[in-house]
DNA sequence: TAAGAGAGTGAGAGTTAATTTTCATATGTC
DNA sequence: GACATATGAAAATTAACTCTCACTCTCTTA
């Protein structure tokens, strides 16, 4: 459970729907989570927040720096905790699973080649879709069967 | 004008819309076209071409691997005629003008972080966002102003 | 520790934008 | 020309948020 202090220096008043928010953040399994990703999680945890409270305190945290929001393919918001290190993403197309890396030579890069083109680079996103080796062994992932698993159902 | 047999090599009946969408694709000065660009920029050529149509058409052509579809940051899927060949994007985050690279030092090495974490990489999307040179400069986009102004009308 | 002020909340309605469906009419193919 | 398929216009849907408002909670001060 995080600290009321996280929430205060970042000047949001101590509420139980933002700590409890921040706490599923930290402690979920998976590391980007949707605003309904949190919104059902609470409610698997029987906590009695609404949606609209999620979306809420979700923005408050980006704008709060506590959190980073993604748009991945396919519309919606992901929401990650910030812990102030840049890395990008290698999704596994069989099972869901996200894998982060960092790569300073795939970095550099992309910044040459921004400016051999005069454009001056702000942001960047990076996915890397392919299969993870747990599933290319065992047809499982070591990491997340029931994601995959929704994931199935959704797409 | 596209060849009759582009559409029949495909398995789509040859109709006006379709080779006048096609036609558009392979003409227009923008190579990143939204349903929504396809069917004004059909309008002001004063084509009757309903936006049902346009959607179902570019479907059809992503279906039948004429065109590629990408999902941008921002909602809306943006169309580009398949020419095999691969290319990362990048996107200015003042005019939306985006522009196209490819750079083989980012390619391999995404290849080689795939292999170091025993993940086998089928696919990839690389977006860089910055600020284009004309931006920077003149605040103006060489390339494609009237874009930058529906940008910011609806940001 | 009680009280008041003001910020935060939940539920549900409202919004928005992109896309899809419907259906009567028009068109392409044989 | 017959038949199936495609089309245009408008309505319908969808998904992701955002807003509203009556009520609740937190924080501060007494």
């Amino acid at each position: 459970m995080p600290d009321k202090t996280d929430l205060k220096k970042v000047g949001l008043k101590t509420t139980v729907p933002r700590l409890k928010i921040l706490s599923l953040l930290e402690l979920s399994d998976q590391r980007h989570l949707t605003a309904e990703d949190v919104y059902r999680q609470l409610l698997d945890a029987d906590e009695d927040i609404g949606l609209a409270t999620v979306y809420r305190v979700l923005t408050q945290f980006e704008g709060a720096g506590l959190v980073i929001r993604h748009h991945f393919e396919g519309g919606s918001s992901v929401f990650e905790l910030n812990e102030g290190k840049h890395h990008d993403h290698m999704v596994c197309i069989e099972c869901g699973e996200v894998f982060e890396f960092f790569d300073s030579r795939i970095e550099d890069r992309q910044k040459q080649v921004g400016e051999e083109s005069d454009f001056c680079i702000e942001d960047h996103s990076l996915y890397l879709y392919g299969v993870c080796g747990g599933m290319k062994k065992n047809g499982k992932c070591s990491k997340r069967q029931l994601k995959a698993e929704n994931l199935k159902l959704k797409a």
